[in-house]
DNA sequence: GCCGTTTTCGGCCCGACTGTTTTCAGTCG
């Protein structure tokens, strides 16, 4: 019988931040066992571990560097595809092929492991490692060739036979310099000291505040400066900051960016990067360049990693090698460069892409062919169907609630406070409700069309599916979202069953933070979303994107899925105070992420339009 | 291990920074 802990979810590893989540259970504890009794239900995320684990293994053992990265590019895939691997696998191994890394060799490794909830192979190479290896290459600068040389020279094979080591380095590890054992010593300190990933919100500020900082210490010698990497491509998780700038005195520039006041310690330094982490636990990196490299450089550093491959692998089709300083004719070494991210594109026949859809999903195919999306913007946003007063947890009035949401140019907002049964957040009975209706009818007549507040609630879907008021309550709104908090651990199919019947209640127009995530505190529920996407064109309910930073609630890809089959999106802030409707740009990002584009998302119509679309309107 | 309007075999993106390997390997972005 395996150690309980071996029964723990895979967790990706630390150093390569996949987004998986922020506060994942602790890394390298938690080896993945693939000897269950019987099977089970794989998520994308505990597939996408493993096969991450497998390529680890294989790293220290010295194979094949393409072989290790076949499996590291398989892992991304799936976990950032939309649909459950399992589902898509169906009982037959042909299936899998369908997933873009995904051959035969690894579909049928994933056959077996769903068909007996093993996978030979992995058991394989996992007893020809110790265990304990393979945390070490959470070490920063320590890669699977230290590791082996720790491993196979001073036979070394934990974190803590490490630390021992280093107390003696002379003695037990011969031959290694001085520099590299302080850097390893720093390097175990800082274990932990390391954020993983943060949401988007927080890096976003947080990057805000870094170019603000650099620009009073340097600006002088900073002709532009931007974002790039994951914040840039507004992902719902940051593992760092990037920053790129145009100067005439990058060293200048270097220089006062790791003597920033938030710097607790540098990384690297060199003539044209730097990187840094924060006394906040974020790293940031720097790239300086000259205004002739921008275009270039901002296509490289903007990424995605595997989008750039891509690019690059056509320049070299068209005998043109692509890098962040220029394109290179291979046969003549004829540099070309290019200022605008529009003619690094354009020298391949692509259009320009928004950074958002750079994640090698098909936006470069559709660049090709002139396809891409007109997607959606923040001002294409008419109103807000989720946010919450003081009536019930808000910190804000019906009216000043208003105000923000107007001062941001929108035309009408739902007041969505919650239902009483939940028992938190001071949900309104039935005699508190119909008080708020008169308040806000007086807030309408007084804003005599200018805006409107419409009368609406957070409606939980108990337990068994059924709502939490009473129908002819329900009739008496503008407009209802319903959304599960409670028992979010049920079983998918009791869970896919609760959402299902309340998807079919007539008075139910949206279902809200369909997955009830939160992003590094609650992994998804095991609802299906497949059955929901399809019972939603079929009742006509609406599905949200809730913008909150934790929620991302439906995310990018579930948002692209559900679209592409035809449902119809609301994007909402869910605000509890007036500076809450910000996180709408947030939920724009998703959407845009997403591919959507203005005419699936419905908050973008008027509300005399939205009304016509309701199906209690219908 | 994956993949294909130039290939079912032979390629697989490209460069910065670090340390000590005096000409480059390892790690990272
Ligand atoms: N061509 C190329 N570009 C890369 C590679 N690795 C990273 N980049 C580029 C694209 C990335 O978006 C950018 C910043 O790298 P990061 O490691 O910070 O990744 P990114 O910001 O995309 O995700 P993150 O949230 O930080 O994990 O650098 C690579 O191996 N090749
Ligand atoms: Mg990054
Ligand atoms: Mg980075
Ligand atoms: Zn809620």
């Amino acid at each position: 019988m395996p150690r309980k802990s071996e029964y723990a979810k895979p967790t990706r590893s630390q150093k390569k931040k996949s987004d998986a989540k922020k506060s994942a259970a602790p890394s390298g504890k938690a080896e993945p066992s693939t000897v269950a009794s019987s099977t089970r239900p794989w998520s994308n995320q505990e597939i996408a571990a493993l096969l991450d684990r497998i390529g680890d293994i294989l790293s220290i053992l010295g194979e094949n560097r393409f072989k290790i990265i076949a499996y590291q590019r398989a892992a991304d895939v799936i976990e950032h595809s939309s649909r459950g691997v399992q589902d898509i696998w169906a009982g037959d191994p042909a299936n899998l092929r369908a997933i873009d890394g995904v051959g035969e060799a690894i579909a049928e490794k994933l056959d077996e492991l769903f068909r007996t909830g093993k996978m030979s192979y992995y058991e394989k190479i996992r007893a020809q490692v110790p265990e304990g290896l393979v945390e070490l290459l959470a070490i920063p600068g320590v890669g699977p060739k230290t590791v082996a040389k720790f491993w196979k020279e001073f036979n070394i094979t934990t974190l803590d036979e490490l630390k021992h080591a280093l107390e003696d380095p002379e003695k037990n590890l011969p031959g290694i310099g001085e520099k590299t054992i302080e850097n390893l010593k720093q390097g175990i300190g800082t274990i932990g000291l390391h954020t993983t990933r943060v949401w988007l919100a927080v890096a976003f500020y947080f990057a805000q505040e870094l170019m603000q900082e650099l620009h009073q210490a340097a600006g002088a010698s900073i002709q532009k400066i931007s974002t790039g990497g994951s914040l840039r491509r507004m992902r719902p998780t940051i593992g760092d900051i990037d920053l790129l700038a145009v100067s005439n005195k990058p060293q200048t520039v270097i220089d006062a960016f790791v003597k920033l006041p938030q710097v607790r310690e540098v990384l690297a330094k060199g003539d044209t990067k730097a990187s840094i982490v924060a006394h906040n636990g974020m790293q940031a990196d720097l790239r300086v360049l000259e205004p002739k490299n921008w275009g270039t450089a901002l296509q490289y550093f903007t990424g995605s990693k595997e989008h750039n491959i891509r690019v690059r692998d056509i320049a070299l089709k068209k005998g043109l090698s692509l890098s962040e300083w220029s394109y290179t004719r291979i046969k003549s070494g004829k540099e070309i460069f290019c200022e605008t991210e529009e003619q690094v594109y354009a020298m391949l026949g692509m259009d320009w892409m928004p950074p958002e859809l750079r994640e090698a999903s098909g936006e470069i195919e559709a660049a090709l062919k002139h396809t891409l999306p007109k997607l959606i913007r923040f001002e294409d946003l008419k109103g807000d169907l989720q946010c919450h007063s003081k009536w019930s947890d808000g910190s804000a009035t019906i009216r000043e609630m208003a105000e923000g949401a107007r001062a941001r140019g929108l035309k009408y907002i739902a007041i969505t406070d919650h239902s009483q049964g939940l028992g938190v957040a001071r949900g309104l009975d039935p005699k508190r409700t119909r008080e708020q209706w008169k308040e806000i009818d007086a807030l309408n007549s007084a804003y005599d069309g200018a805006f409107r507040v419409l009368k609406s609630v957070e409606v939980e879907i108990h337990a068994d599916g059924s709502l939490d008021l009473p129908d002819d309550l329900l009739a008496g709104y503008d407009i209802v979202l319903a959304t599960t908090h409670s028992a979010l651990n049920q079983s998918r199919e009791k869970i896919t069953a609760r959402v299902l019947k309340a998807m079919h209640h007539p008075l139910v127009d949206i279902f809200g933070h369909p997955t009830g995530q939160l992003i590094g505190t609650r992994e998804p529920s095991a609802l299906d979303l497949e059955q929901v996407y399809r019972a939603a064109i079929e009742t006509g309910t609406i599905l949200e994107i809730d913008g909150t930073s934790e929620r991302m609630d439906l995310t990018d890809v579930n948002a692209r899925r559900a679209v592409e089959l035809g449902c119809k999106l609301v994007i909402d802030s869910d605000a509890h105070n007036p500076d809450g409707f910000d996180d709408l740009h947030w939920g724009i990002a998703m959407a845009r992420r997403g591919w959507i584009t203005k005419k699936d998302v419905l908050n973008t119509l008027e509300w005399d339009e939205l009304r016509k679309r309701l199906k209690r309107n219908l």
